[in-house]
RNA sequence: GCGGGUGUCGUCAAGUGGUUAAGACCUCGGAUUGUGGUUCCGAUAUACAUGGGUUCGAAUCCCAUCAUCCGCCCCA
């Protein structure tokens, strides 16, 4: 036997078991985002290197460590870890900007991240998620935060935790950046080596530090002054307070954390994150939140924007396995003519219907049926010469005799 | 990139140094040439991740490699 090729490291078939899943998911997304006003887009899964250099940002994790970059023609092209930079590109290179504001789009599709596997994370995913372009008022970020509620709950996910937080815009966000790293300067030598490289990279990271003496830093007063501090302008705060209220009037449930602060650099203002306790240690179902200034970096109009992702794969580990649909009907007999001519009569008429490509016996035929589908359609002899079709319930073994005309009805209506 | 666990048929799984490596499920065939889902019988012609080593003898002990899972970092 000739050697066996095998998956790569951190990708997975969806096989036909998983699918009727993904299909309900996707499907879902269709109706929830299009009923908000948005529309689908598809942009290509490899663009140039440097829109997530510039896009995503070049001190993130994603970008340094996680990307799959090949050349080609001596351009550098990588394989998207996330979508926003994609179809900001593609708002800006089709002008979209002069459609009347807001533009909506919402997106599904595979990305790419070159990380180690582990429970709930692969290099290969899959993300379902909205852009909102050309909104500067709370307004959006609520509707953000509903759309993404609104989905999960239409997918029937309930018990989820909704987190969000304010990151102010880039001046009071500096202004409180210096404070943080003023008030942690003597402790510094104390901070595990992770600490101490975001403490130059990006301080606002250190909040969420896992390490027990960091932890620890963080609690004593002096620190947790600053932490706590409501550090953001007074335009940044009414726009924070605004989302709050828009969040109370929907009914929408959430905490704010002041520690979550997302590890993409394009963010600013409203951050969010939707988690799960059932999903073991990468618990995040949603991230998302306001990006101002993400498409005049990348070269377009100044225009303000948000958006979030959803992992498919977390969805679908949270939802229970959907029994695969049995066909409507299987047909039974030994007259390959006859049979062939039915099959296509009702294939044609939308029932899901298959046969026995073999001529096996009669009762290995209806063996098959009740294995595959919830009626057998027995065409035999006697059938043949009267002009008729017995249609067997395979659930209840209840047979009748029709013509036909008539298998539409009966196969579709009864469930 | 770092740490830990695990690799026995398509799937689940017994076996922890001694002749042909249990069993169950699935699949296929037969009992049963027009009535299935129950039952019975049989088959899947070289399944112990790979390569070394220890031993009279290894699925079992040791080493390496590979794969996979879980955790850290980070994220969906």
């Amino acid at each position: 036997m000739a050697k066996i090729i095998t998956v790569q490291k951190g990708t997975k078939d969806i096989l036909p078991t998983e699918i009727d899943s993904w299909h309900f998911i996707e499907e879902t997304a269709k109706r929830v985002f299009s009923n908000a006003g948005y529309k689908e887009i598809r942009t290509p899964i490899f663009e140039a290197t440097e829109l997530f250099a510039r896009g995503v940002g070049d001190t993130t994790d994603i970008v340094n460590k996680e990307m799959y970059t090949f050349e080609k023609s001596e351009r550098s092209l990588t394989l998207r870890p996330e979508n926003t930079a994609g179809v900001v590109r593609s708002y800006i290179e089709n002008g979209m900007h002069r459609l009347p504001a807001p533009v909506k789009l919402w997106y599904k599709g595979p990305m790419f991240r070159y990380e180690r596997p582990q429970a709930g994370r692969q290099r290969q995913f899959h993300q379902v998620g909205m852009e909102m372009f050309g909104i500067a008022q709370p307004t959006a970020d609520a509707e953000a935060i509903s759309l993404a509620v609104n989905y999960l709950n239409a997918i029937g996910l309930k018990d989820l935790d909704v987190e969000i937080n304010t990151l102010g815009c880039p001046t009071c966000r500096e202004e409180y950046k210096k404070k943080l790293k003023e008030v942690l300067k003597p402790y510094l030598p104390e901070l595990c080596p992770d600490c101490q490289k975001r403490y130059e990279k990006n301080p606002l990271r250190l909040l969420d530090c896992k390490v027990e003496e960091c932890k620890a830093i963080y609690e004593k007063p002096v620190v947790k002054e600053v932490i706590t501090s409501d550090f953001v302008c007074p335009e940044c705060h009414e726009h924070f307070e605004s989302v709050k209220k828009y969040l109370n009037v929907l009914g929408i449930k959430y905490s704010v954390n002041k520690l979550l602060v997302r590890g993409l650099d394009y963010y600013n203002r409203t951050v969010f994150e939707i988690k799960s306790n059932n999903l073991g240690s990468q618990n995040a179902v949603c991230g998302g939140g306001r990006y101002d200034s993400l498409v005049r970096n990348l070269g377009g109009e100044d225009t303000p924007a948000v958006g979030f992702a959803m992992g498919m794969e977390r969805l679908i580990s949270l939802l229970p396995a959907r029994e695969s649909q049995k066909l409507d009907a299987y047909v039974v007999s030994t007259n390959v003519e006859e049979t062939l001519k039915l099959v296509e009569y009702l294939r044609k008429n939308d029932i899901k219907v298959d046969f026995d490509m073999t001529n096996k016996k009669f009762t290995k035929q209806l063996e098959k049926a009740s294995k595959l589908a919830r009626f057998a359609l027995i065409l035999g002899e006697d059938e043949i010469n009267q002009g008729t079709i017995s249609v067997k319930n395979l659930a209840n073994s209840e047979q009748i005799s029709v013509q036909k005309e008539e298998l539409g009805g009966i196969l579709k209506n009864v469930k």
